[in-house]
DNA sequence: ATGCTATCTGAACACGCGTTCATATCAAGC
DNA sequence: GCTTGATATGAACGCGTGTTCAGATAGCAT
């Protein structure tokens, strides 16, 4: 016995890491052997070998795929005019997107202390690359003056925590549609940053007061 | 070679849990070996089961004991008046008692899974515990009218979760002390669920039109 | 000083781990 | 139809796993 019927790199690759994305969610990566993963796709773990060099590269594929994702994503999506619409736009993206991709969502938190360093720290960066432009919508809002942040880097950490929050709770067929938690969330987020209304106009007193 | 000079349990027995905390925050429940714990006690691994049943009951025992120290702490907080104060509060008191214990918090939403049903129901119980304490505030604020929130239990998981996010960056000797973080996150919340001054006029104005 | 018990050792058990490799079979090109 | 390369097997390697247990030692009560 050794090569199957019907066996090929482009079905088998695939399914390695469909199986290695739903064992490492599930389980952890620590705790998931290859013969599992091999066992998903229903093949001797030795097989495992020719789609991957170790165990670790296996993770780091799927994080950086996940990320790269992301990333290229977010290029893509339409950007309205405005901070505000842009923010919305962001939140919006964001819930839709990991809502989409739970076990990806969940490795990625989860099991970035199980790569070496380099690994890491190419992870760290993408994720970094993806804060910032959030960040950037909190900053073009705190010089129009339509947002009132006392620290962007800080803020733009606190809004991901919570819109990442809703991955551990959501379900599908729960009592909240998936656009109606996008609403939530995303008015949320816009009433945590906004301008109040009465600073804005005390902004434009003073402004006013300085022309004169 | 036997039994150690000095040995008591009242010794090793905190030392075994206090390793144990380490190295599951540091590698993983997974991948951290009962003779990883030994070694950093400094004994045998058999020595470990005259304090611990097996390794899931360690685990289990510390998750246990944080979440029971977290509703106790809160419950002997000192509460003030209103739910904006008491907003505030909680914020604060969350963030400092979780900045204060990163290993607790980190093992406590990253091995959940490492439990067996039972365990893992009897953790699930507390943590909903402690969020209704938050939700409680958010109803009551609700019902006087100086909060406007869409959905309390949506909106208190999104709170934590932003909140719990400080732990994943937060350095003690970083660019922000810690009682300037418990303020920024303290506003963002309030922030995020109180009643807009335009809404709450326009309230009123409802309210005396009724009333004529 | 003696005996008792709490504490720990060190070896053992059965098993699973990640990874390698010689070998075998299938799919495709000539 | 035959050859060649891609794909998979299954056994093996050395090592580590959680857990158990008989035996040894330290501290304490008498």
């Amino acid at each position: 016995m050794a090569r199957k019927t019907g066996s090929h790199s482009d079905i088998t690759g695939p399914r390695v890491r469909a199986a290695a994305l739903r064992l490492f969610a599930a389980h952890g990566f620590a705790a998931v052997s290859m013969r599992q993963i091999a066992a998903e796709v229903g093949v001797q773990a030795g097989a495992l070998y020719l789609y991957t060099p170790d165990k670790q590269s296996l993770l780091f594929d799927l994080l950086r795929e996940h990320m790269q994702e992301v990333l290229d994503a977010w290029a893509a999506e339409e950007k309205p005019d405005g901070p505000i619409n842009q923010l919305e736009t962001f939140t919006r993206f964001h819930i839709r997107f990991h809502l989409e991709r739970p076990e990806q969502v969940f490795i990625s938190y989860m099991e970035l202390r199980n790569l070496e360093q380099d690994n890491f720290k190419a992870l760290e960066n993408m994720r970094r690359q993806y804060e910032n432009s959030l960040e950037a919508i909190l900053k073009r809002g705190q010089d129009e003056g339509v947002f009132d942040v006392d620290d962007t880097k800080l803020t733009t950490l606190a809004l991901i925590a919570m819109l990442n929050g809703v991955t551990s709770w959501y379900k599908p067929d729960g009592r909240l549609s998936l656009s109606r938690v996008e609403t939530i969330y995303s008015d949320m987020a816009g009433k945590a940053v906004r301008m109040p209304r009465w600073k804005e106009r005390q902004r434009k007193l003073e402004a006013g007061r300085a022309a004169e």
